[in-house]
DNA sequence: GCCAACGTTGGC
DNA sequence: GCCAACGTTGGC
């Protein structure tokens, strides 16, 4: 069981688009050490920090749940869809997407200016300036941490 | 909207 | 394989 951080801009998808429906599909990682993460090492049941970027203010603002791992991306394969890639091909697909469903939104979102302030965090990814990866690994002491500056009971 | 920090592409 | 040019991310 492992611990996750997937950012999305909440113009595109937000936590609210989350809760209001249950579930989505996570496509459209296009960076290969995402790619490798979600792949390899993102499993069912593992639970994922929803981050705001590009938002006012940056941060998290909940929970998500893995439910299904791994599967190829079929939007890399429409040539209509911005997600296209024409090097990725039925056969041999180059990304790759996993479903999550939603568990809870903070009442008390944690922005990024609250992570950076938070010694604990300094190793975290993405209070680092230059980490652009959309797929982070989080550890179970940062995790904690993060519930805590959230006002959020430990347990899920 | 700006721009720094990266990642990717492609000529050589 | 180098590296300049270009595109993207994402905070501010």
């Amino acid at each position: 069981m492992q611990y996750w951080l997937f950012k999305c801009e909440p113009s595109v998808y937000s936590i609210d688009d989350l809760a209001r429906d249950k579930k989505t599909s996570w496509e459209g990682v296009r960076n290969y050490q995402a790619r490798n993460f979600l792949r390899d090492q993102v499993k069912k049941g593992d639970l994922v920090f929803f981050y705001h970027s590009n938002a006012e203010p940056p941060g998290i603002f909940g929970i998500a749940e893995v439910v299904r791992e791994a599967y190829a991306d079929h939007f890399a394969l429409d040539p209509k869809h911005k997600y296209y890639d024409p090097k990725s091909s039925k056969d041999e697909p180059i990304w790759y997407m996993v479903d999550v469903g939603f568990v809870r939104k903070f009442e008390h979102p944690v922005t990024l200016a609250m992570l950076k302030d938070a010694p604990e965090l300094d190793d975290m990814m993405v209070t680092k300036r230059g980490t652009r990866l959309s797929i982070q690994p989080v550890k179970k002491s940062e995790w904690e941490t993060v519930l805590k500056l959230a006002g959020e009971k430990l347990r899920v």
